[in-house]
DNA sequence: ATGAACATACAAACCAGTTGGTATGTCAGC
DNA sequence: GCTGACATACCAACTGGTTTGTATGTTCAT
């Protein structure tokens, strides 16, 4: 299979197996075993490592969290000089990263979660660190759009924030049900038109130039992805 | 515990010790034995009414289908004269049945598919007639809503009514790592926005009467709950 | 008395974690 | 610049407990 590798990879190499085969099984339908064989290492080097499967598990969402802050901060949406444009290119990106199965597009911690919550504090804080952290990025530009009229008053920033996250992990389980992608662009696409109208609301007395904003927008097609999906596995 | 009941209740209590288990605790968490235990059954009578424990899993899927659907067939929201009325009295039921601990609340269809969608088929499908069954309920009311000027040009009622049971599974997600219920009712409410903003783009020319639908509208709180919760049980 | 609805005991596989090693690098002291 | 003590990174085999499923009864209503 893989060779083996070098000398000190082998963390490395299992947390990217445990963010591959939990995103597809789930965590517990996943066992150390699967997990030293898809990493090319043996038991003893995970309990090295890792001092338990639910260690590991924590570590793995830490190293979710770390990866997607990367990507979405390199991301060139923050360059638009509008605040409204910048959440609708955030948007435009989640929608061009839909790809292929659920595992490969799905959110780790989202998955996680729902298997740990009640039964692992550490890794439901890790899950919840990862998808509210995530919100807290975008927390900004959407304050920023909120603040004319609506500020406090109707809709929260940070509300708001979440929601988009809140859609986007819904879209995930319900296009795995469905097993059609589709259901997330749907979803994403009905983001893009409610941003629309609480920015609509917010700030209807000075309405901004050239935004007739219908369906699709400066959407961005699977073929002109801005830029390459970094946590990206072949089957 | 519950003393051995009756003869020929066996698979009932199976199903209904699924339903609670496998929300709590996720589908290949729960075992045999735990459902076994929690039902008062043995091992034997679990085999004799299930081939194996995926049969099992569908057919409690089937089970939360029919529960889930008999509770909001029966729920008075339907008595509305008015589809968006009915449409916003059903997200208030919702909300009105937020309540305990997320395995109180949330969808069993929506948990058990994460783990069940790649490695079971059976699974998959029975989750996934659960929640667009369900969606499928409200389609009539949101076309109706639709049915002046948007109807198939801009949102269609299929997609908007997957997209209600889009926002609960993700907001079911987001408030298991949260561990906060209050998430899905903030959801909720971006979804009661939602369908106002749809609605009055949808129908701009008759201005519906008395309907300045600000935040908090008809909400139903937690103390005058419209109908009592039929799966809930004792921690 | 026959079949459906259970119960009891058991088996084979599986799984998290342990034990007791070996290979490799590092660094102090000479 | 070499060596020996030490630490880190790994490996293979094993263990005790768990898990799904089976084999074989027993009970009870009709």
């Amino acid at each position: 299979m893989t060779g083996r590798s070098v000398r000190g990879s082998a963390r490395a190499r299992l947390l990217d197996a445990a963010v591959t085969l939990i995103r597809e099984r789930g965590l517990s339908a996943t066992t150390v075993d699967d997990l030293c064989t898809a990493a090319g290492v043996t038991k003893g080097a995970f309990f090295h490592h890792f001092e338990s499967k639910e260690a590991l598990a924590v570590a793995a969402a830490e190293h979710w969290t770390v990866t997607t802050s990367a990507l979405f901060a390199a991301a060139p949406y923050h360059d638009h000089a509008d605040a409204l444009d910048r959440v609708h290119a955030y948007l435009d990106l989640r929608s061009a990263l839909i790809d292929g199965p659920p595992a490969a597009y799905s959110c780790l911690a989202g998955t996680m979660v729902q298997e740990a919550h009640a039964s692992s504090p550490p890794v439901r804080a890790a899950c919840a660190a990862s998808i509210l952290g995530h919100a807290g990025t975008l927390e900004a530009d959407l304050a920023e759009v909120l603040t004319r009229r609506n500020a406090g008053t109707d809709v929260d920033a940070a509300d708001l924030a979440r929601f988009t996250q809140v859609v986007l992990q819904g879209a995930f389980v319900v296009s795995k049900a469905a097993d059609d992608p589709g259901i997330v662009l749907e979803a994403i696409a009905h983001l893009h038109r409610y941003i629309d109208c609480v920015a609509r609301d917010a700030a209807p007395s000075s309405p901004r130039p050239g935004n007739e904003r219908s369906g699709q927008r400066h959407q961005t097609t699977q073929e002109e992805i801005p830029m390459t999906r970094s946590p990206r596995r072949r089957s």
